[in-house]
DNA sequence: ATGTCAATGTATATTTTCGTTTATTTTCGA
DNA sequence: TCGAAAATAAACGAAAATATACATTGACAT
């Protein structure tokens, strides 16, 4: 899901240019003297960038700098999704690892959820069921993926489509595997979310499937969060990057729950 | 929405525009330099590569580089958005222009609806329902529309959601406006299109609304196609740049189809 | 063998980028 | 309102990156 401004226009931005999204992103905005000085380039070079940056539509200039556009963007997903990378790279490598060719899934919301469709990317003849624009989007480059994009409302901050009609659309699948992310999961071994129409859409994925992985990454932990989604209990296996509190693993022994934690890699 | 070049042949990727590929992908970017280097090949070379990654819509070339790409389309379906593209801006924006504030729409397939979509993007509190990729990616920039996507099997060559899924999605629904596209249309006023599935649910969308529009360019008329959409005689209005031969004008008077002849303004 | 074709290297022309210099505009204090 | 300093824009040239043209190589079918 792109989530990018009206404006048309070739968004083909240099490395250094996206980089200076990044920071602009991060921070809220940006310095020309500091971004000169960052890059070891003039400050002629940055006001061109920030010019190029202003006209596609995706900073506001000011005078000595440039501010992210109020409005359109959504900061949080882009920060969301830029936190933990390796880590969810690695997890999502280790999920994907586990899941064969010729089969079907679900993949639900989240930026690790995503990450595990970047790394289906090379599994063949597989169909895929979601509720997030971008792991359809991502899938796309997969020609060996059957894509079903399920249908609901579009929710701006992270193209998730959530709700009854969302719902309603999964409950028409079975398939070989759920993969979800969850916001947020207690000692206790309850994922949690936030937004109680995602969680039914998430509660209906797992009832549709007949194996459920897990994918989250060590910083959900002891997080809170309002509504409760399911058990590790009622899963197959998780995919983690930290162990989990001694506690916590010896339960997923006793509930079966397979426990994977995958360590990121340098390269 | 990412899309296949499916026009221009089986793209056979070479062992190692395959790999660079997989690079781009998990690490957001390459750079020529450090290919050449890690590949044993001169630069020239790899520039060949990206340059041939870049025309299949797989990558976007930058200076130095290129990155994985961020956009919504890709060559093939960017060549024909780009079709006649003053003429589709000049028939959006009086179809646009005949929906009001404060209502709810289902917009169909077609590059034609993608321009309306960027036409309502200062209408006010609209609901969209859409089986279009693109469309809804293009309305994210409203933040006082809220959008549907319909669910179903996704199409790569233009982002489209078609099958019995997206009927059924359809049908939930029933909206003040239609707002649809055609790949054809014939000299007897019946409007045709190439694929039985995307047919059957235009067909459902013109059921579940209470106005429907047609929004097409001179340039599908008398053109052929196998399937049967709808006849004009069931439309409120069409929205085109040319105008009708006379008999065809004739009948639309008859049937009570309004016809607005939109023409293109500079600028 | 040998002619064809695609892949790659090499040489040259073209384009893009970026620093420098010189206007022009904006900001801000008096 | 004015003027000075800062920031920006515009113009140009050198260097880097790229595209184009052509030669070479090697695989492969005939």
């Amino acid at each position: 899901m792109i989530l990018q401004a009206a404006a048309e226009g070739p968004l083909a931005l240099s490395f250094r240019q996206s980089e200076i999204l990044d920071i602009a992103r991060s921070e809220g905005r940006v310095v020309v003297e500091l971004l000169a000085e960052r890059f070891n380039v003039t400050l002629q070079t940055i006001r061109r960038d920030l010019t190029d940056l202003s006209d596609a539509g995706l900073l506001d200039r000011v005078h000595g700098g440039a501010v992210v556009r109020t409005g359109v963007s959504n900061i949080g997903y882009e920060e969301r999704r830029r936190m933990n990378e390796g880590a969810k790279a690695a997890i999502a490598r280790a999920c994907a690892q586990a899941i064969p060719d010729n089969c079907s899934m679900i993949l639900n919301l989240g930026t690790t959820t995503e990450a595990v469709a970047r790394e289906l990317l090379h599994h063949r003849n597989i169909t895929v069921v979601t509720n997030n624009m971008n792991v359809a989007n991502i899938l796309v480059a997969n020609d060996s993926c059957e894509i079903m994009v399920a249908g609901g409302g579009l929710r701006r901050s992270d193209g998730g489509l959530v709700g009854e009609l969302t719902t309603q659309f999964i409950e028409q699948f079975k398939v070989d595997y759920a993969i979800i992310g969850c916001s947020a999961m207690d000692r206790d071994g309850d994922l949690l979310d936030f937004d109680m129409a995602e969680v039914r859409v998430s509660k209906a994925i797992i009832r549709q499937s007949r194996t459920r992985f897990l994918v989250t990454d060590g910083s959900k932990l002891d997080r809170p969060a309002p509504v409760r989604l399911a058990s590790l209990s009622e899963l197959d296996a998780v995919f983690t990057d930290k162990p989990f509190p001694d506690d916590l693993a010896l339960a997923c022994v006793g509930w079966n729950t397979a426990l994977h934690i995958a360590t990121p890699v340098a390269g």
